[in-house]
Order: C-alpha cells, then structure tokens, then sequence
DNA sequence: GTCTATAGAGTGATAGAC
DNA sequence: GTCTATCACTCTATAGAC
C-alpha cells in the first residue's frame, strides 16, 4: 500500500525523540528504522542526504515550533508581559520540566556541532533578541533587555543541563520561576 | 616524536579534550590512539574496561579538579566571599571563557547519560552544596542559598551552551559577570 | 509507461574488544 | 594486529497510482 507524503509528518517528531535519547553518533539507522517503522529505501527517499539531512529537518522542525509557538509572540505580542509569562509556560510544557533535553542545546556542546553551526545560532541568536524585544516593550533599555534576554535563554537552558545530569524535574521547574520572577518583576538591573 | 607515557594519569588530559570535542561515540578508538599515542594494546592495558572505563576515568579526573580548585575552597575557605569570587576566575580560566565545553554537562545532556549516572549526579550536586554552604556563611538563609546556588549553576551551564552555540566567548564571559553581580551583592531574593 | 514509495540484500569501511 | 559486529549507505526489485 502506498504511503502518502503526509507519513512524513510523523517521522520528524519520532526523529526527534530519538536524537534527542541517543545524540546524533548515538542514533543509528538500525534505531532510527526501527523508530520510524520505515525501511533504508524510504527514509534515503525521503532523506536522499542521510542522517545528516534528517537532523538538519529536525532542527528545522524544532525551530519551526518555536518560531511560531513562541519567538513570534515575544516579538510581535501587543501585551509584552503577556508573552513572556507564555514563553515559560511553552518552556516548561516543551522540554517536560526538564525530562526532555533541548536538541539544539544538546546538539551545541556535542560534536556535531560545526555541521550544524548555522542552524544552532541561529535557534539561540533569534530567541534572544526576540525575548529582548519583549523586553523593550516593557520599558527595559536596549542594553539592559539583551543582557536579561541572554540570562534567561542561558538560565533555561542550564537548569536542562542540571535537570538532566541530577535526575531532578523540580530543579528545572525551581530555576523557570525564579527567572521569570526576576525577568517580570524587576524593574532595572 | 615517541611521547613515553608511563601512568594511565598521563593520558587523562589528551583523553578529556578529545571527549570533550568529538562526544563520547565520536571519540573513536582511532581518534584516542593518535590523540594519546598509544596502541590499542596499551588502552587495554590501561584501561582494561576499554571505552567506558576511559571516560569514567577522564571523569573522575575532572571531578577531582574541581574539588582541590573550587569545591573545597567553597565548603572551608575563612572568606566566602573571597572564595566565591575565586571560583567564578577558576570557572573562567578553565572553560577557557565557554570555549571549552563541561565534559560532565555534555554527557549529562548527551546520549550517555545513564552510563555516567552516578558520576554527573555527584559533581552538580557537590557544586551546589558547596556554594550554598559559602553563600551560608556570607548570611544567606539556608533556602536562599539552596536558590541562588542552584541559580548560578544553572547559570554557569547555560552560559556554556550559549556561547558554543553562538560561538561567541564573550556571551559566556557577560553571563559569568552578572552572576557574580548578582551572588555577592545581592542580600536578599 | 512513469512516478512515488517501499523493502531489504549487499557494499566497503570502521567500530570497539581483545 | 585480528576479530566480529555494526556502521552509513547503495542499489535492485517491486508495489500500486495515474
């Protein structure tokens, strides 16, 4: 039986999943088969690039989702605060309090990173500065809403790190609320 | 030119840059030959517990630096405050300002995790309850230096992936400044 | 016949163990 | 250096839709 393209859909989010428990070495053809439920001949169909191109679609899926689940708000959100208060909502719901690792964070201190460079700066930069236009908007000077913008997004992505490596959920879910309370609540620096 | 290496301690360092630049599955036998300058036969000899028992060893090795360098100067140093600031000039110096990934925050993140369990668990949760234990004697309520320790951990770790993904060494050197800010002199939440 | 999607045997290279 | 297993990948064959 034919399978229609819209199979395909289905085959990045089960990509992700298994980059994300096993890194990108760690992630083999057999596993990802085996994931997928699609033989070598579908997925160098759909991937004539291999492995590499299947990561590369999945970090452009995973940008996609903050792209419109999140940056776009931030930058574009009439009620800055409002946005923000949502980014650490999407946050906490994305990476399930800390259980599931960020792939492009994951990606970033692994050894593929040079392969994906663009990709993984472009996550990070673009996320800054739309946090940072938040910011703006509630009254944060430029340099003090980068500076906090760059906190954040390093503070969120550290409390994954320190989620992961003690096994510990609520260690993520601490370091959210504290920086969203600091971003919200203070005024200036 | 031969390089003699008479103690398996010799090839630790040369074992953790490559580990740290190419990830655990991309350190192949192959890469630590030429990295090391020894045979397969003398890893084995050394390492009888092959791959595996070379990355544990690299992690005990770095565990055991932050302990002498930071750790204990954190729990008894006289100054806490002296010793807080001392461990943010170590932090710099040794991740070469966030050029230099944390071995144990990629593997924590990365596809290894549960094999290195133990090993990542111990040095976060050492970490923070040193620096809490400093923030303690500087006058902080228990819960609050629990928080803030946790926080620049966090901090720490993210400022990490931050600036290998935006390959910028001065993201990392901003974030570590305002968490130093921040840690002594903030009194209070 | 042509096109897209599929399965999977078979390729050489290289992995880690010893 | 030798071993076997597994790696990413190629290629042939075949299915049904049009």
């Amino acid at each position: 039986m034919p399978r229609t393209i819209s199979e395909r859909a289905d085959v990045l989010p089960a990509l992700g999943e298994l980059f994300r428990e096993h890194g990108y070495e760690g992630a083999s053809l057999a596993l990802i088969g085996a994931a997928t439920g699609l033989g070598k001949g579908s997925l160098y169909h759909f991937f004539p690039g291999g492995k590499e191109e299947m990561a590369a679609a999945v970090l452009d899926h995973v940008d996609d989702w903050f792209e419109h689940n999140l940056f776009k708000s931030l930058r574009e959100d009439r009620d800055a605060k409002l946005a923000i208060r949502a980014m650490f909502r999407q946050v906490d719901s994305y990476f399930r309090s800390g259980q599931r690792v960020c792939l492009v964070g994951a990606f970033a201190l692994g050894g593929v990173r040079d392969r994906f460079a663009n990709r993984i700066n472009a996550y990070f930069a673009v996320w800054i500065d739309d946090l940072a236009a938040a910011l703006r908007r509630l009254g944060r000077s430029p340099r003090e809403a980068r500076a906090h913008a760059e906190e954040t997004v390093a503070t969120i992505q550290g409390a994954l790190v320190g989620a992961r490596a003690l096994d510990d959920p609520a260690f993520f879910r601490r370091a959210l609320r504290r920086a969203e309370h600091r971003l919200i609540s203070e005024s200036a620096d």
